[in-house]
DNA sequence: GCGATTAAGTCAACATGGCTGACATAACGA
DNA sequence: TCGTTATGTCAGCCATGTTGACTTAATCGC
């Protein structure tokens, strides 16, 4: 045991409930965050409980899909890239990485696997033959269904119980979590959820 | 380029779009997943729509933090420790594994460097002296709080954007993505958001 | 057509943060 | 006293992120 503190007695060093409390009140946090804005924010220990809970609600979203790949020796990252090229099949690995927000290194490690061992495949783009368009294999597909029903089944359930229009709610408070900038990138890609069964508008 | 397929020719192998909207159509999934639960669930569609949402909104909520502490030679697991020491300081060892669900040796690394570095420290139990409750010191309070506030901040403009109410609506979401047997769990911790003010109810 | 740029792939090396397995220590409890 | 529990730690592995440098093929500007 490193450093141990004794029972009670060097707790001054720590900052226990106590002097929390009174610095809580004392300081006042003119930080420039919260300061009921006009509108009444949320009282800060209000966020941050939605804090925890965003960060416990997400922990266990991925938790089936995670136990699935280990099966398959994939990892979350897979799932990733999986999901995102057979929901928008057909996309450029740079769009990819722009989802992401990784490294083409990175991409290219889980990308490759998954080429190899046959859930996606390329092709090159018509127009611009540089570019590799990715579509997942019916492998592919079935494996991205196999990964997303947990996570459908436990979205659905959380949606029933938060109330009817809570996914209007949702979808409105999720959007605005993501990046001022990024939000016309993500409203783009969520467009094209698969080139619409023939692909018959400007792609043939 | 591993396996290149032409342009259009070999792309049988995949499953474009056409093949994918008929196989959607013909199936009709039988899985057990959404199958319109008596209360209308939402259309697939729909809530993968929202899996992605949910995906861009916590790439970008713990994007700032990381940023953060990049500059102090922390990474993501050392945010979440603090935090939850922070907000819940006194809590044992056991307690953070529980939450984290990670394995002791996981948490061992960082937790020992937020202590060397003084952001943490510890106290033995007085009941039960195995226990080794962890405190924040000033400097850890202070870090958490810097790495919470572009959080918050975040958070309040989503839920201010996703309208009146919906921190309601959100909460209940979230609390049911959480796995049923944790709920419990999670409420207990939810419920002791720093020993409040001095113990003065059920804890001294 | 040529040179610059772009899309993608790759090599090498490294950091973080998960994991397993084994084991040590101290304290509790029957 | 002995078994169990709470914590810590050593050693090593794996997944997945990073940077930097470089290649190849194709496009684009001129």
């Amino acid at each position: 045991m490193t450093d141990l503190n004794e029972p009670v007695e060097t707790a001054e060093k720590a900052a226990p409930a106590k002097a929390r409390g009174k610095a809580k009140a004392a300081d006042g946090k003119p930080r420039g965050n919260g300061r009921e804005s006009r509108k009444r924010a949320l009282p800060e220990a209000k966020l941050l409980e939605v804090a925890e809970l965003l960060f416990f609600a997400y922990r266990d979203f991925t938790r089936d899909p995670d136990a699935i790949l280990k099966d398959f020796g994939f990892g979350r990252a897979h799932h990733r890239v999986l999901h995102f090229v057979n929901r928008h099949s057909g996309l450029r690995v740079a769009d990819l990485l722009d989802i992401l927000t990784i490294t083409k290194q990175s991409l290219g490690r889980v990308l490759k696997q998954l080429i190899d061992k046959g859930y996606i495949v390329q092709q090159a783009g018509s127009a611009d033959r540089r570019e590799r368009l990715l579509f997942p294999t019916e492998r592919g597909r079935a494996l991205a269904e196999r990964l997303a029903a947990p996570q459908l089944v436990r979205l659905s359930a959380a949606l029933k119980e938060a109330g009817p229009g809570s996914e209007a709610v949702l979808r409105r408070f999720l959007e605005a979590m993501v990046n001022a900038e990024e939000r016309p990138k993500v409203s783009s890609i969520m467009a094209s959820p698969v080139p619409d069964e023939a692909g018959s508008k400007g792609d043939g």
